[in-house]
DNA sequence: CTTAACTCCGTACTTGAGTACGGAGTCAAG
DNA sequence: CTTGACTCCGTACTCAAGTACGGAGTTAAG
């Protein structure tokens, strides 16, 4: 005979909120719970589990929605495919990482230069982000026009 | 007398749409052009080099609202302001640089065991994922609930 | 029995960076 | 002088992951 909960100590005890917890219910990412006379929603420890699941899952990268169907390979049976799906997710990261690197480089060069230069005619972080032959040129095209 | 464009040739030119520009427009990212008699708008390669400028901040990770608040420093004079700007925005690519390590570690090792493990019971992933008290549980707290 | 707290539901709003739409005006070529 | 391409404008829509709202029903305590 499991504990049962309301939806607010739920949610409480998932760590989100009621709202949040509706949402999910709407999105499948958590079960329609059983109800009691009321209507009101009752839940256990799993349904927790499950909560906390997601919560992992979207603290790694993923999407709702592909935590949706990492969620629809639960049974352990499709192990390859939930691989398949954190490999691509893995390479979109190790993108985003090299992206992100290329922008500290940058980053910090200017700041530094800012520093450095300080008292000069023109601000060189600003004039190189105008410059578009400037260093920042090349950056500007290896880091490529895709938004994260 | 510099050469004129319209919005389509400028946009093209700049590498953006025409809905683009008219959205910086109503931002405040570019002047307000002159117009022909018609009210048709004129550009010319001053404001293309503005766009660049936007499109290279974009790519350094500044928002719409940041490049605004760059620009409204383009002259220079306040160029430790835009420096703080800078440096800020510096410091938060380092932490999602930080996070992005850890996500990438975290994710790496699933897949590993993943691939190790392959034909056992349970997905390896996906049961990481759901185990509260595992290896996870210490990345999912470290890693933290801040969203990029 | 009343009151406060909680839950129900659908709907609308938020943020950021654009995209899409649609009717009207304009411009250059033929 | 008509046709087709382009431009004007405001408004509404997109996506993600929720958050907020508000009126009605329910439940537990006093």
């Amino acid at each position: 005979m499991p504990v049962e909960f309301t939806i607010g100590v739920f949610a409480a005890e998932a760590g989100v909120t009621v709202e949040t917890i509706r949402f999910y219910q709407r999105k499948g990412l958590i079960r329609e719970p059983s109800r009691a006379l009321g209507g009101i929603r009752r839940y256990d420890a799993s349904d927790i589990a499950r909560v906390r699941f997601v919560k992992a899952a979207q603290n790694l990268g993923f999407s709702l929605d592909e935590i949706a169907s990492l969620l629809r390979l639960e049974d352990g049976a499709h192990c390859d495919e939930a691989r398949v799906v954190a490999e691509e997710k893995l390479a979109g990261v190790r993108v985003r990482l090299a992206d992100l690197r290329r922008i500290e480089t940058v980053l910090g060069m200017l700041v530094d230069e800012c520093c450095a230069l300080a008292g000069h005619v023109r601000c060189p972080l600003i004039s190189a982000l105008q410059n578009q032959q400037g260093d920042l040129a090349e950056f500007r095209f290896s880091i490529g026009g895709h938004r994260s």
